[in-house]
DNA sequence: GTAGGGTTAG
């Protein structure tokens, strides 16, 4: 055994060496070779099964192969193997030494708190290194001031006491106590101002934290790193790119971790030349590349557009993948609206967790599948007890029911929020203004939107959009007043908003005093002058203004006077609008449909099949509109000629005699068309969807009487369908409200709220 | 044996 040689191994490279040393000698209860070799094998990163077949190969181990084994387990993170071993140690009835402490209190975590009580009745409290781990669960886990009382009562202090504390304040937000102890450190080290760093990166203070980063006499890799993800993370990507060319030039050797923050930085800039740039250097360098570095990469490459290069380093991974590579790729995939292929490897992965349940609702919320995304999400609560949907989960859930318009949906989506005591930050809160905006409950909306401790200019920018979708423009401007009071600037999406809310209540002044106001217009804000001005009739001047635009019109600026031109009967201009549409969106069916509306509320019928032919000549095919009401939770959606509903015979029935009644009193069916022949499909295919009056059937079928009916639809609301709405609020004596992409209209006693008709 | 830096989702 003599000639195994401790200065031998520990020159060591690989572990082929070791190996042959090991199968040379045999190494029963020799402790003091195994604990030695355990240690070179956490130095040689060799694989667990691999060392812990070492440990087990003496049947009495001692303290020393514990702690050695222990220290291995601590190194490559496996916490429970921690746990289980420490377990282990007791049960053996070794005595644990004070080297062992520091190690098992680290991987217990928060539940370090019951070893406590157990290093004080063995006396090792009075290791520095063990007060030193107690401490340091305290300032990570709390509460902070048992960590301070510790602090407090050192008779005489390391370093790493005070950075455990600096960094300790730090996470729990305590910034004026973290600053306080670093000035009152004797000597602080590389460590505290890379603490200090993190910290102000951690609170969005970059300058600050580039200040201390500035001024640090000796810094390390790991300061450099601190840095770079603090602007990274923050989105400060030139700024990280900058910086690690400044680390580059000054000889710092970056690592893997510089590596991620940089390539990710890179991801969020979208930039192909640059990624090719970084990746030429990673080549030139030869680096080795930990599974981190890979995810990064494959994250640059989607972000960039190369989904094959992304999907590539996925494929390669193999055994290597974590469940953050899976994410990775599956959100790679609804990135760009590849849903199909996210569910495929979604439903293949194996160790799902919150981020990838999040990333599939997302996925399904951003392209328009707010029903799936609602559906998965419902899978999610029932199927996995071990995962809990965060707040990420419940803003898409949450945006999800606002799509929708579904109001149960959402109040069950909020029920589950407090339920579950989910913590709600400003997007959050956000959300939920939008949802109720989209129900048409600007009163909850307000209410949410009070109760913020908090705003940020989404939360103003989303609950004046919902002003303005209700056409309530003076809220809309009071909120804009607010707004600058609170020190916040409104950017271009505020000012969409205030217009659109100017222009769906007819406030011409007010709206043209905001435009005026608006440091650099946009063809948007344009197309809302020109709607606003359309809307109070003053037609001609909305067609100076376009002639007078700094920019090329869009298509929304000629939509917004060809509407305009349709509700006064300026077959003139409505005509130039639609050509000028035709141009710029020769495939939009709307368009089309819009102008023969026009021509049709004219009577000009002749005109009408004229644009009629033009559609099929071209080949334009109107999309389908629908329609649904919320019920019972769940959402019943409605296509003129589809009649897969299970109430579907009642729905015609009711239709039939709707029309009858409406002829008893008084109206001319065929003339408003309110219940022309839904068979009738060629006309309905010009005039406009009317998937909605099979909505108010359903409505008027299952709900109470006297209630108001909502309906959503995704079309906008059509003159025939408008006037449709009024007469039957009348009939039936009751409030219909109807949501088209961003409308309300209320109908009531044959009249509708908007200003669209007048 | 202690203290500081990393990839994915809204």
């Amino acid at each position: 055994m003599s000639h195994l040689n401790a200065t031998a191994i520990s020159r060591f490279k690989h572990l082929t060496q070791l190996h042959a040393q090991i199968i040379q000698h045999s190494l029963h209860n020799h402790n003091y070779w195994v604990s030695l070799l355990i240690s070179h094998c956490t130095r040689l990163r060799a694989p667990p099964i691999y060392t812990r077949r070492i440990f087990n190969s003496t049947d009495q181990p001692n303290v020393y192969a514990f702690t050695n084994m222990l220290k291995f387990y601590s190194h490559i993170g496996a916490h429970t193997d921690v746990i289980t071993l420490f377990g282990c140690l007791q049960i053996s009835g070794v005595t644990p030494d004070a080297f062992v402490f520091p190690i098992v209190i680290k991987s217990f975590g928060k539940d370090a708190i019951v070893l406590h009580g157990h290093v004080l009745k063995t006396g090792h409290q009075s290791d520095r290194y063990v007060r030193n781990a107690i401490m340091g669960m305290y300032a990570k886990y709390g509460p902070i001031c048992f960590a301070r009382k510790l602090f407090d009562e050192m008779s005489e202090r390391m370093a790493a006491d005070w950075n455990s504390m600096i960094s300790g304040y730090w996470r729990w937000g305590k910034r004026v106590e973290a600053h306080k102890l670093f000035t009152l450190m004797p000597e602080r080290n590389v460590i505290t101002w890379t603490a200090m760093i993190t910290g102000y990166s951690n609170i969005q203070d970059l300058a600050t934290a580039r200040m201390y980063f500035d001024e640090m006499q000796e810094k390390n890799v790991v300061s450099w790193n601190a840095m770079l993800s603090g602007y990274s993370q923050n989105g400060f990507a030139e700024e990280a790119i900058e910086l690690f060319n400044k680390m580059i030039s000054s000889n710092v050797q970056p690592d893997e971790t510089t590596w991620v923050s940089v390539i990710s930085s890179c991801s969020e800039r979208a930039d192909p030349n640059l990624a090719n740039s970084l990746v030429k250097m990673l080549n030139e360098k030869n680096v080795r590349l930990n599974s981190f570095v890979h995810t990064a990469l494959l994250d640059m490459y989607a972000k960039c557009g190369n989904l094959e290069a992304a999907r590539k380093i996925f494929n390669e991974l193999g055994a290597f993948r974590n469940a953050v590579t899976w994410n990775a790729m599956i959100s790679a995939y609804t990135r760009v609206g590849d849903l199909n292929s996210a569910r495929q490897l979604f439903d293949k992965m194996p160790g799902k967790n919150v981020v990838s349940w999040n990333s599939m609702i997302a996925g399904y919320a951003q392209n328009g599948q707010s029903t799936m995304a609602i559906d998965i999400f419902k899978e999610m609560i029932k199927c996995s007890t071990n995962i809990k949907p965060d707040e990420v989960t419940m803003v898409s859930v949450i945006s999800a029911c606002g799509h929708l318009g579904a109001l149960e949906l959402g109040n069950w989506a909020l029920k589950f929020i407090n339920e579950n005591q989910i913590n709600l930050s400003i997007s959050g809160y956000n959300s939920l203004i939008f949802m109720y905006s989209k129900c048409g409950n600007m009163k909850e909306a307000q209410r949410i939107f009070n109760k913020m401790k908090q705003h940020d200019v989404i939360s103003f920018n989303t609950l004046i959009t919902g002003f303005a979708a209700h056409g309530d423009g003076f809220s809309a401007i009071d909120l804009i007043k607010k707004m600058k009071k609170d020190g916040f600037q409104p950017d271009r999406i505020t000012y969409i908003g205030v217009l659109t809310a100017c222009s769906h209540s007819g406030l011409i002044k007010e709206g043209e005093k905001l435009f005026e106001s608006i440091p650099t217009p946009d063809v948007d804000h344009y197309a809302c002058m020109v709607d606003l001005l359309g809307r109070v009739g003053k037609l001609d001047e909305a067609k100076k203004l376009i002639e007078k635009m700094p920019m090329a019109p869009h298509a929304g600026v000629y939509g917004s006077l060809l509407n305009a031109s349709r509700i006064r009967k300026r077959i003139d201009l409505g005509e130039f609008a639609a050509n000028e549409l035709f141009k710029i969106e020769p495939q939009n069916s709307g368009n089309y449909v819009l102008l023969s509306n026009m021509y049709a509320s004219m009577g000009k019928w002749g005109n009408v099949e004229r644009v009629r032919k033009e559609m099929k000549v071209i080949g334009v095919k109107k999309t389908t509109g629908w329609s649904f009401v919320e019920y019972n939770g769940k959402l019943h959606k409605f296509i003129v000629g589809d009649k897969s509903h299970e109430r579907s015979d009642d729905i015609y029935k009711l239709l039939m005699e709707l029309r009858k009644k409406m002829r008893v009193v008084g109206y001319n069916v065929d003339k408003e068309s309110v219940l022309r022949d839904v068979e009738d499909e060629e006309k309905e295919e010009m005039v406009g969807t009317h998937s909605e009056k099979l909505a108010v059937c359903f409505a008027i079928l299952v709900s109470e009487k006297g209630s108001s009916i909502r309906i959503v639809k995704n079309l906008r609301v059509c003159w025939d369908c408008h006037e449709a709405m009024k007469i039957l609020s009348k009939l039936e004596g009751r409030e219909i409200i109807v949501r088209d992409n961003n409308r309300f209209h209320l109908f009531r006693d044959g009249l509708c709220s908007c200003n669209d008709y007048w």
